[in-house]
DNA sequence: ACAAATATGGACTAAATGGTCCGTAATTCG
DNA sequence: CGAATTACGGACCATTTAGTCCATATTTGT
């Protein structure tokens, strides 16, 4: 067992032990190497850039992480279980039509304009990394999942299908953005929901 | 003016002058290395990867098309022209309803589970590279355009809105299809474009 | 104080990267 | 044939890449 897991499973009641300790918080760590992950994508994103963002040493980097995929793997996995909470929030939280809310968070994700980063994953990696892949999937369905909640909470599963066209829908505005789209448009683009979810 | 783009420009005028011939066609070379791109990314892929499937030498290589980044450009407008002019022709002569045959198209191109190459790169390139922010621009206004043209043949404009929504689920289905998901998923996501033009 | 254990800094490595250069081959024109 | 011109093969180069290693520093338990 690595000592990244080790320090990753037991972190709550493992006793310090003998040794030096970290100078370093896990998952800040973790949270900047993502960031990094997020505005340039797996294979553009180099070895210096993540210690740099991290502030760590390649050593401790490596003690901790293993290594690069593994660390992508870790930060990909915060960012869909962070994603997908955030959005549920939105749905709850929603002033007006959750929907609409929904529609709006997925297409203007925190990230701005480095668009969702699973998507920018899936599209990148997924082909050749089933890990990545699996990932990617499970996190879609879950988005789907959760519109289908919003839209028939009696009997979600009937509503599957255009759940999915929502998400859809919106993922594809995130190319939108990503190719220069003004705001408005995709803000026309997103009100057309209201089509598909006359309500 | 580079040797690439005086060939490029002159192609047919030009005599063929004293020197040595070329012994490979600029047009398939550009062809195979489109391929590549389209499958490995833009940085995934190496000038082995391209000298080896365009079957040049690197020298040939840099005189003819003068740098992977122009070569990168040059290949996707090219695809770009391609694929809208694919577009059109899956419109004109479909069987059955027009916009359903443009979705199953756009899901579903032919790179197969490549996805859409143009999407793939803006993802990956265009917010760090205006240039292929603009080409992806223009391919997306484009396919709004053809949409529009098929929504309403008198007033394509009143409908842009609604064929950007289109042309941006079908977008969205691209990324399901790389995370791995059944054609039959996919299949009902796209009938849902239905409910967004009842016909 | 000392042994055991863990962390850190940073030099180091082998491989791969995009790009250049040069000697040689093939062609046309005079 | 020979000069001019263009293309080709492949050795070469500086830089960057992910990853390793080791001497040193910092801690705990005895």
């Amino acid at each position: 067992m690595s000592n990244a897991a080790r320090q990753a499973s037991d972190q709550k009641t493992r006793t310090p032990g003998p040794g030096r300790p970290r100078n370093f918080d896990e998952a800040s760590a973790l949270e900047a190497a993502l960031l990094v992950f997020w505005q340039k994508g797996y294979e553009a994103t180099s070895l210096d850039d993540l210690t740099k963002a991290m502030s760590l040493s390649r050593s401790s980097f490596y003690a901790a992480f293993d290594s690069k995929q593994a660390l992508f793997r870790r930060a990909l996995s915060h960012y869909s279980r962070n994603g997908l909470q955030n959005l549920k929030n939105v749905a709850v939280t929603a002033d007006g039509n959750p929907v609409d809310a929904m529609m709006q968070a997925l297409s203007n994700p925190q990230g701005g304009v480095k668009g969702c980063m699973l998507i920018n994953c899936v599209t990148e990696l997924a082909p050749h990394d089933e890990g990545v892949a699996e990932i990617g999937r499970r996190h879609l369905e879950k988005i789907e999942e959760i519109f289908a909640e919003v839209l028939d909470p009696e009997n979600p599963d009937a509503v599957r299908a255009r759940a999915r066209a929502l998400s859809s829908l919106a993922i594809g505005t995130l190319a939108l953005r990503k190719a220069g789209y003004p705001a408005d448009r995709i803000a026309d683009t997103l009100k057309q929901a209201k089509v598909i979810l006359p309500d």
